[in-house]
DNA sequence: TTGTACGCGTTATCAA
DNA sequence: TTGATAACGCGTACAA
């Protein structure tokens, strides 16, 4: 309430400067028609003011705000946070602000943020969180608030959508897995409520191997390192032999660790797949093998798309990234 | 400029439904004084018509935006955005919407984004940036916008600050290693352009080894893992021992590796220590002895000191984490 | 080149 | 319980 109560006004500038707000106004939006004297004049008094302009106020009146609304889950991936890095590389570099708001994993919650997303007038907003179907989508985008959504395929006037191959990629890795011999059981480790790239992973996992007639196997584990490694710990005692999928780094390290520090080795006893790679797929000892993509680059691509969007001339509405397959030490092939 | 041309006000709603716009909002803010039966006609409109409140209104009338700034560097570190990450989730617990202010290497680009905080109107302002001093703090607190500083000693008025013992536990670490009958010469790794909390350490390393007559060395390296691997990889060509001290995990893993990969022993010929550890720190093989500290605590506690700040009640204005040396393989003690 | 007056979408203070 | 009306701080046609 009081907290900016001594706030200097572009009124009490023009007042002391002895002009008009009209001419103030001109002088900050470096807009031409004032004379050089004023306009020295104007800039002294707002620096001995310590006038700040009022982008609240600035807002209002233009309807822009150069913020641009981002919609991540609340769950700290390295992933996530190098997708949220690219796109504020973008940000700033256009002069935009990021307003972030973060889901956590109930899809009400992800509602109340496209609320919030709505309320706070951003100039265009960025979406990536699995909860959300496409009635969601189709709500932010009835307030026509430019939107880029990233892992759904949704297209419209005002939104655009960035893709992956993930799953066409993980359908490779177990045709391939197959074709070289692979004879232990594939397991996929199922994680709850982990959003729709994975569901979706494992959805697909599962045809690959209907269509081939082959038996598989899902585990349920935590989403966190040090769970998936205390209970893989214990299945190691009884199981010597495997091939597992993980959804990302941390929870195929922990298999990886768990197995070799029960003196199994990796890839001949063990071999272990990171769904979402990163960096630390290639930082990890055993390497992991993984599905890599640049998080980074998605960021950084979604973000030009959206701002083509807000200026009306995005071309191309759709946008997929190719997830690549790479085999590192983690695996036989 | 027209991507919100169809934005419902709440002078329409009040049309709609028949009564003055006055009502409408008493609707919304749910103050008492309101028949039922208004009530509920109003809320009717309201759906019917997909009316949102603007939040840039509500904020200019109020003078609160329930944003919190926050100002960080943009390198894509883990503890920056595990520390993001706390932030986030007590802003979200209390209501508060987060907006990001990210800083390259150069002070400018600090204060300019300083400028933009406070252009931007926010309740309150998470300052996370080594590059900035004294004065520019002092700026922004001009504004009397609320501070929490993280990794600087200031407190004022709107002011507060969080720090770590980070100095103290390497001193320990150097007195530790030293007593223990370490025999190789230190290597500390210096990072060019790297923030205050690296240049700190290195410089307590350096008095350290002063005070006890020590001979030591520094060693330049880019911040990056893959060129680090590189040139630890060459440099490991000539040299059999040594005792490594890293910025991060990832720096720490890049010195690591290439020891690894050359055929050389941790932590037999080469020590290892990370000085900003987080979870990599253990899950990495070796694991790393590093000096650790809960970030994502350190952005928690950041945040509620910040909301006490905004309220007027916090007691006490500066607060101190414990870094904590914890040894584990990539060192002998 | 400069100033006047109105609009942006709310909240809040008074009257009614 | 309701409804005018004045802020909030700024941008901008239009007029001077």
């Amino acid at each position: 309430m009081e907290n900016l109560k001594e706030r200097v006004t572009i009124y009490q500038v023009a007042q002391a400067a002895g002009v008009s707000l009209a001419t103030v106004s001109r002088v900050i939006n470096k807009q031409g028609n004032v004379t050089e004297a004023t306009r020295t004049k104007v800039e002294e008094t707002i620096k001995r003011l310590g006038y700040k302009p009022s982008g609240l106020a600035q807002a209002l009146a233009t309807n822009r705000t150069t913020n641009i609304g981002i919609v991540i889950p609340s769950a700290n991936y390295v992933y996530i946070s190098s997708m949220l890095s690219g796109v504020s590389e973008v940000a700033k570099e256009k002069g935009f602000v990021l307003t972030l708001f973060t889901t956590g994993h109930s899809r009400e919650d992800a509602i109340a943020m496209i609320e919030k997303v709505i309320v706070s007038h951003v100039d265009g907003a960025i979406i990536f969180d699995d909860e959300l179907d496409e009635a969601d989508i189709e709500k932010i985008n009835s307030y026509s608030v430019p939107t880029i959504v990233i892992n759904k395929k949704v297209v419209g006037e005002r939104t655009g959508c960035v893709n992956f191959s993930y799953t066409n990629a993980l359908a490779k890795l177990v045709q391939s897995y197959y074709e070289n011999g692979g004879d232990t059981e594939m397991t996929f480790i199922h994680l709850h409520n982990c959003g729709r790239l994975l569901s979706h992973c494992e959805r697909r996992f599962i045809a690959a191997h209907q269509e081939i007639g082959k038996p598989y196997h899902i585990m349920n584990v935590d989403d966190s390192y040090t769970r998936t490694y205390r209970d893989f710990t214990n299945y190691f005692q009884n199981h010597k032999k495997g091939y597992y999928i993980a959804y990302r780094d941390s929870i195929a390290a922990a298999v990886a660790n768990a197995a070799t520090d029960s003196g199994l080795r990796i890839p001949e006893d063990i071999q272990v797949v990171s769904l979402v790679g990163t960096k630390y797929a290639h930082i990890l000892r055993p390497t992991l093998t993984s599905i890599d993509l640049d998080w980074q680059e998605v960021g950084k691509r979604s973000m030009y798309m959206l701002i083509d969007l807000i200026n009306r001339n995005l071309e191309e509405k759709s946008y997929k990234f190719d997830a690549n397959l790479v085999i590192r030490n983690s695996t036989k092939h």
